[in-house]
DNA sequence: GGGTTGACCAATG
DNA sequence: TCATTGGCCAACC
C-alpha cells in the first residue's frame, strides 16, 4: 500500500469518529489493518490537520502532549465525557466514549 | 545496510 | 495513579 492510500485510510476512519466519542491510534491502525499505531500517529503528524484529530487518543485516554490544551476546547464543546479534571493531564473516558470504526458503520460497509 | 526518531502499546513496580 | 522498560512499525539520514 503506497503512503498516500495508507494516509486516505487512516483519515477517512478519523473523520468518521463521530463528535462526542473518539477512538484509540490502535484501534485505527488495527482497522487499517496495515503497519501499527506508530504509523497513525506519523501520519496524523504529517497529514492530520484538515481532520478532527483531537478524537484520535492514546489507549489510555490521554492526547499527545503537544495538542492537550487544543483539543480540552474542542472536547468542552462536543461534550465529550472527560475524566480527571484539573488534576492531572486531560484524559477521555474511554469507558464512555471510545468509538470504533466497526461500531459506526452499522449496515453501511462503505467498500474499499 | 545501520542508526535515529516519532501525535504508540502493554506489562511491571 | 504515575514512572519505567521493552517491543513495535515505518520513514528518514
Amino acid at each position: 500500500m503506497d503512503r498516500e492510500a495508507y494516509v486516505e485510510a487512516v483519515l477517512r476512519i478519523v473523520e468518521a469518529v463521530p463528535p462526542g466519542r473518539v477512538t484509540t491510534y490502535g484501534v485505527i491502525a488495527d482497522s487499517v489493518g496495515v503497519g501499527g499505531p506508530r504509523q497513525v500517529g506519523q501520519v496524523m503528524a504529517n497529514y492530520g490537520g484538515p481532520v478532527p484529530w483531537w478524537r484520535v487518543v492514546r489507549s489510555d485516554g490521554s492526547l499527545p502532549d503537544t495538542h492537550q490544551r487544543s483539543a480540552r476546547h474542542h472536547y468542552l464543546d462536543e461534550g465529550t465525557p472527560l475524566r480527571g479534571g484539573v488534576r492531572a493531564v486531560l484524559r477521555v473516558d474511554l469507558t464512555t466514549a471510545l468509538w470504533t470504526p466497526a461500531a459506526g458503520r452499522t449496515g453501511d460497509v462503505g467498500g474499499v
